[in-house]
Order: structure tokens, then sequence, then C-alpha cells
DNA sequence: AGCCTCATGTTGACGCTGTCCACATTGCAC
DNA sequence: GTGCAATGTGGACAGCGTCAACATGAGGCT
């Protein structure tokens, strides 16, 4: 939570601060988690790191470009709730299976991570038109997609479309659920809806001995 | 465009305006098309219909609530354009076909609509904090939907997630694809690709003679 | 050492915003 | 016609992003 000790202490500022980029991008990334994106600002930022509002210039050519580095740093945060759910994922006998996991877990930790810090979800997709956008968090998607497509989950003329299709489901799902549109929030439904939906999405990779849906 | 006139001319305005609510309203829109959903603004929108700022809160209790009216203006221009793709359709013979064109024409339209206007879209989607929504375009989702469960084309366990599934994945894709993270939007390419997502969604549905994609 | 320069932080101001208050005007019901 | 409730106006306040001018201190040069 709290890297930089020295915020709250009264012992006399010094002349210079010394930190002061690293403080204010911190201090508005707290701003985003307590009131989600549009509660950074550049004099409240400052006010809390006990500076005049201007100095926040000297470090940042706009509050768009500040709040570009919260998105950074939120998209950060993002990443690391996928690789924890990478870690803890359940290991598989078959390259197929293993995959799968692992492309599920990728998209489990997605929205969990949404789910569980929504105002910093926010924060980390929230226009801030500055295309500081190296998307960072997709590269896990990403590789559990180049995994799948190496077991054979995914056809060679799909993957493009394939990639396309997961980031969209992924995102879409975490964006809605937010909203409230899967029904009132409630963590526990959400979780298990989302588990199905990830299920739907690659049916060609279902476990052994489960058929693939079909019709007609 | 401009369903109202009388917004230009000089001819003394009438003493008390009489569709000012009306006309906020459409004058915010506008302003949405032009600068996207962060350039709704009171005093603007008051200013543009000929009349001072606080008049405004004669009609809407906040600007939160301006806002949802416009969001509510914006999703209906959405669904419009959804209905539109709908009626375009090509017919088809069998019942499956029909459904899934009809879900893939509701998904064409979301998208389109996004790719086109940009701006209004999301304003359709925008905060507001005001819980107006009744997401009325994804009604015309919900039926093609039920149509897919008609002709067996959705298994029956399967509904919930199948929606929430079709939903995140339009969604997601039109959210991503204005965010430039499908590659710099070249709106060509970027409806074959929602082509080629929107087709992956649905393999089971696929016209005859087509085999379903299947490894291992 | 001393000076000078440049980076950094401060003060004050401007115009913009949303919103509140008190007041003016008007349409409509009686 | 009178009065009331609805509607529009004017002025004010606080907060915001941002700019220009000024102050302060750190570090390199001689």
């Amino acid at each position: 939570m709290s890297e930089r000790p020295d915020e709250s202490d009264e012992v006399a500022r010094p002349y210079h601060h010394g930190q002061l980029r690293e403080a204010l991008i911190s201090v508005s990334l707290q701003l985003a988690e307590e009131g989600g994106p549009e509660a950074i600002s550049i004099r409240e930022a400052a006010r809390r790191a006990g500076v005049a509002a201007n100095a926040a210039y000297r470090h940042f050519e706009d509050l768009n470009h500040l709040r570009g580095e919260v998105a950074a740093r939120a998209r950060a945060h993002l990443r690391d709730a996928m690789q924890a759910e990478l870690d803890a994922r359940p290991r598989r006998r078959t390259e197929a299976a293993r995959a799968k996991e692992q492309l599920s877990a990728v998209g489990r930790g997605y929205i969990r991570f949404a789910l569980q810090s929504p105002n910093l979800f926010r924060s980390a997709w929230m226009e801030c038109s500055v295309p500081d956008f190296e998307p960072s968090a997709w590269s896990l998607l990403q590789e559990a997609l180049q995994e799948c497509a190496r077991a054979g989950l995914i056809l060679q003329g799909e993957q493009e479309a394939a990639a396309a299709a997961a980031w969209s489901l992924v995102h879409g799902f975490a964006e809605l659920a937010l909203r409230g549109f899967f029904g009132p929030a409630e963590e526990q439904a959400l979780r298990a809806l989302s588990d199905k939906v990830l299920a739907l999405f690659l049916p060609a990779g279902r476990t052994p001995s489960q058929p693939v849906r079909r019709r007609r």
C-alpha cells in the first residue's frame, strides 16, 4: 500500500522534497483507488504530497500525463494479479489441458482484479489521451494464446481473431460486470458466471472425455 | 441531426423558451458527438440553448442527470443502428442459420456503430452515476440469443453464460477497437476482424458443409 | 572557497466549471 | 384580474487546470 514513509511526518519538510514525482504518482494512485479515475486531481495530489499545486508541473506536462502514469501503475497491478492467478493454477498433464488452464487463469486473474479493485481497474484503462499505451498486461494473455496455438487448440488462420476475441471477451465481461449488467455485484455469482463464460470460449479444448457441444 | 429549428435565429427569444429540457438534451448530445462524453457541460449546453446556465437546474437535478439523459439518447441511436443491420441482414432458409444470422447482425450493428460514431458510443456507456440504466439496446441481443436457443444453437444450461459471453465479446471488442488495441483504426480492417471474431463465437452454428473446427 | 546556473518549489492570477441563493418574469387556474 | 407555481436570470462561491513571475537551494566551475 505505502512504499514511501515521510508523508505524514511533520519533521519540517526538506527544502526540495527530492522525490516529488514518485510521491505525486503514488498519491494519485491512491486518489484513483479511493474515488475512481476522475478523482485524480493535480491540486489534490500536490496537497497530499505537501507541496504547492504548480510544483507538479515541473514533473508532468499535464494532468493527462499524470493520469497516464497512474494508469500505467494500475496496469502493473493488474498484471500482478494475473500473474498470481497464473502461479496458483493447477498443473495439468497434457499440453492441451495445460494451455487451456493457462489461458483461463489469465482470464480469471483479469476479471478477478476488476471485481476486487474496480477503481484501479477503471484507472488502468481510463482515457488519458497520452498514447503511452504499451498494453503490458495483455502480454500475459498473448503468451497464453500462443501456448494454445502451440497445443493445437487454435487453428493457424484463426490466431489473430482468437486473440482479439479473447481480449474482447475478458475485457468486456469485466466492464459489464462492474457496471452491474450481470445483476447486482454479488462477487461470488459473478465469479461463477465468469468461469462459465471462460469455459465457453474454448470448447474445442475441453478436458478429454467431455464431448464438444454440438447440434444439428 | 437537428430536430429543432429556432436555434440560431435571432427573432427575439420567447419569454420562456418552452422546450428547454428537450433543447438542452439535444444540444448536449451534440456536444458529446463533437467532443466525447466529457465535453458535456451544463454551462455550454445552456449557452448553446441561449439561456442562462442555471435555467438548466429547473430541468435536471444535476450534471449527472443531464449526462444520463444524453446517454439514453446515445443508446437509442445505438439501438437504431443495430436494428438497421437487422433489417438489412440476408434471409436464411434454416431456422438455425436464421438465428445465427440474427445474432451476428446484432453484433455487427453494435460494433459498426461504435466504429462509426465513437463519441456517441462512448457517451452511451459513460459513467453518469445515475442508475437510469435500462439497457434498451441489449434487448435486441437478448432476442437474438433466444432465437438461437430456440434453434438449438445454445444448450439449455449454457443460456445465461452464453448471453453474458455474447454481450462481453461484442462490447469488449468495441471498446478495445476504439482504444486502438487492434492496430490503428482502419475501419475496413477492424470490420473484417470483427466479422471473424463474431464467427468464432458460434462455431456450432456454422453454415452447413463447413466443418466445425476441431483438433485432437 | 565562492559564484553561477539550473532545476525545483511558491505565489498569485485567469478563466473555466458545477452549484447555491435570491430575485424576476411569465403561464395558468381560479 | 389575482395569485401561485413554474420557469428563467444574476450574482456569488469554491474548486479545478494552467500560466507567468518569482524564490530557493544543489551542484559544477574556477
